[in-house]
DNA sequence: CGCCTCATTGACCTAGTTCAATTTGGGTGG
DNA sequence: CCACCCAAATTGAACTAGGTCAATGAGGCG
């Protein structure tokens, strides 16, 4: 149930097997939500956060002209809300981009969790704060990269994120049921201008993505096209 | 010394005195940073952390194109880096925009700090998650807001922020030295083109930016043409 | 005075948008 | 099996917000 998010915390911090099973007990309740459906809600008091176990979900917001704008894609193993925890409510939508299962846990078993192992506070604090750096990177992206380099970053992210947690076949090619309008509205691009780059991008034999399917075929040469440098996701072992 | 922390703070939580105490005891060493100083570089081990007493800082990155980006402005009263406790170091440098000076906190102290007291740890992960929220509305900024919005919630956002630490004026005016130029880099746009909408937000009297000194002559309506809304800041005070 | 940084303005250009039409590929009801 | 529908992808053509380039001001200061 949880082996996602083990798998991406195993690959920054050494876990003991007391620690799993802390983070294994504590969460209970499943739940299931239909696409677009809203997991979490804006400007609503949280008792509890939820950890994504299967499907792929957002972080949104919706502005007055209509467009909505996306500002976190999240994956299997990734909490969708554990900064509901110190902020107590969220400033945005979580919603549901395709069929998703979550899992529970409350705040009130975070809180045991933490007084009886400070470093898995730690831990979690740490989790939340490579959200953050995610959104820092897709500020540069937004802000300053060109729409075919947005694209090919995103693409870039997605495949180190989603290879953590073994989502990922040897020839780089992983499963990514968006439409084209999510990832237009998560670059800060039109629908029709992100169709045609994403030929480009097809076209110099870079990535394909099609049929809810994501291919890279030459990882470097993308990751050079996006300006990618995959240290903000903080992918090394550390002690502490 | 660490006054202005110390209302940002109250505006959210109640503080024991002796939790003022810890704090105020924890922060030893002052430094002075002058403009375009780096006061803490991207990618190298960090052992303290920050807190920004006096002056105006960036998070920023330099892209290959010789671009800026810069993804939050620090105020007086802002740790500009509590985030390298969790992380260890930091994806972004952190620059003095004007002089700035610095108080350091070990995360040593920081440590010892929550062990004693877990309700303080919570508040810092909370100010670390501020930051995060802060990130994710200029996502939208960039993402979303036509050039005049995006300056107008950027003034918008620098009055609220700096009003919780008493900077600003009875009649909505702030000290501000920075440049155009950061104000451009902060916001995707080029200098030139911030200068245009500068002068209109000007001549349409919703706000003045001249000689280092913002002035908002109409708050609430620049807060609709930049479609601002406070909540992002999370300026209730809250119980634990 | 001369220099330097920053703000301002004008003229032209382009990356990305807008609008609108067409295609594609499932579903689904008969 | 086929006609129809619908969401999403694709393409074309015209448009614009914002960028680029380059010149001019306007202060501050050694």
């Amino acid at each position: 149930m949880i082996d996602k998010l083990l798998l991406k915390i195993r690959k920054r911090f050494d876990l003991s097997p007391r620690n799993e099973d802390m983070l294994r007990s504590a969460m209970t309740e499943t739940v299931d939500f239909g696409r677009q459906k809203i997991i979490v809600p804006e400007n609503e008091p949280v008792g509890y956060s939820s950890l994504l176990v299967d499907g792929i979900a957002c972080r949104s917001t919706w502005l007055d002209n209509g467009e909505r704008q996306i500002m976190e894609i999240n994956l299997p193993g990734d909490f969708v809300d554990l900064h509901s925890y110190p902020l107590g409510w969220l400033d945005h939508d979580v919603t549901a981009l395709t069929h998703c299962r979550v899992v529970k846990l409350s705040h009130r078993a975070i809180e045991r969790m933490i007084e009886v192992d400070r470093r898995l506070g730690r831990i979690l604090w740490f989790l939340t704060m490579l959200d953050a750096s995610i959104h820092r990177e897709w500020l540069v992206t937004i802000g300053s990269r060109p729409a075919v380099a947005r694209i090919a970053h995103l693409f870039c992210e997605l495949c180190y994120r989603l290879n953590v947690v073994g989502l990922v076949d040897s020839d780089n090619r992983y499963h990514l049921p968006l439409r084209q309008a999510d990832i237009a509205d998560s670059l800060g691009l039109t629908p029709v201008h992100t169709n045609r780059k994403l030929k480009e991008l097809r076209e110099m034999g870079l990535c394909t993505f099609q049929d809810s399917w994501a291919r890279i075929h030459d990882l470097a040469a993308l990751e050079r096209a996006a300006t990618f440098d995959a240290r903000f996701l903080f992918l090394e072992k550390r002690t502490i």
